[in-house]
DNA sequence: CCGAGATGGTACCGATCGGTTCGATCTTTG
DNA sequence: CAAAGATCGAACCGATCGGTACCATCTCGG
């Protein structure tokens, strides 16, 4: 029962607790796979409740999308900062929280990109859009401090490793796939950076 | 109107023309974006036949996917061959493959990793997880032929980018994504097998 | 030219969908 | 204690869902 009921009613509370369950119950079970009424149940809320603070189901997930976009992207980017000044490093701490996350009995694939790929809404299209950007600064500002020729094409590049890296461990396994994308990562950046990572 | 009516009744011909109508319906709007009604009033065929034809919806989706999957693998393997016998040209004609299809207008991603995405029916998935088998095998191939240190973990890697670079181009832009993503791939190829291809 | 079978069109079924409404209950505030 | 507001639970709405049944129509093999 995610939602503690009545002890403290709290309109802000409230909505939080239940952006973060519908966040979990939306990515296991699929935007279109489980109703406003069954998923009010399973996370504890009267349909009211939560028609109040998010008016549509769409609203809802667009809602739930954005938050797990800014949690995912905070999380890869502090991974990166936790690992030094080596842009090296760097790059090989984001794929190697990315490993973890494939680990985790729960991890269903991008959530965001999962959203986009069947659900043609305009607005979950562009948090995608926004999400693959986040990801694209964070690789292309390592690309640029490791001394890439070409920044922005290792930077998309790197994207691409990322996502492919989910959609396999996602949907062909999880076995190595973080392991074998972080070393065509560092593979690719040394191709395209010489020199690069050992200052 | 997809299926000639009545002119010749062909239980074989009316089964196949379902098949390749419904195919483009879906793929562009989504497996669960149109209805068994509309779908049918779109292909031009009563629902009873596409029910005699499939028995379920799912049914339908499953044949549509097995068949995509099939012609899909079967293009780029083709593109592959079509290039001669030096792989590194077979993988550069992989993706030049790829780069064509990322820039028809009706691109949307893999069919097959879009259905998975969302729809956790355990047959969509397998034909998915199939599909992912077959681009492994022809990159694998490549990676052997082209004496790679390690090919299946080369053939894996490639994969990466193969998906990665077709969810980058469905979802964050087209441009130059192919171009990229190809060189990548021959970048990658260079770093595990430093003398191939250029006998 | 007639019977068998494939098809189209339509009405229909129960279930579920997203969304609204209402009254009872609870907490907080004054 | 009283008023305000948040919440629950359930009933309810029209629309749509996947799937079935029925019958007229059409094509083809004998």
């Amino acid at each position: 029962m995610p939602v503690p009921k009545g002890s403290t009613i709290d309109p802000e509370r409230t909505r939080a607790a239940i952006l973060e369950a519908a966040t979990a119950v939306l990515y296991e079970r699929g935007l279109d796979g489980v109703g406003v009424a069954e998923l009010c149940a399973l996370i504890g809320v009267s349909k009211e409740t939560l028609y109040r603070h998010f008016g549509t189901k769409d609203g809802l997930v667009e809602a739930v999308l954005l938050a797990r976009s800014e949690r995912v992207s905070r999380w890869l980017a502090d991974s990166a900062a936790a690992a030094g000044d080596n842009p090296r490093d760097q790059l090989a701490a984001v794929f190697d929280a990315l490993r973890e996350w494939y680990e985790d009995p729960v991890f269903r694939g991008c959530a965001m990109v999962n959203a986009s790929a069947q659900h043609h809404v305009e607005a979950v299209r562009a948090i995608t859009a926004r999400h693959l950007d986040r990801y694209l600064d964070l690789l292309t500002g390592i690309a640029e401090r490791a001394g890439a020729a070409d920044p922005p094409l290792l930077g998309r590049q790197l994207l691409m490793l990322v996502e492919g890296a989910t959609v396999v461990a996602a949907h062909h396994g999880t076995a190595g796939t973080g392991e074998q994308a972080r070393q065509a990562a560092l593979a690719l950046l040394s191709a395209a950076a010489p020199a690069s990572g050992d200052d």
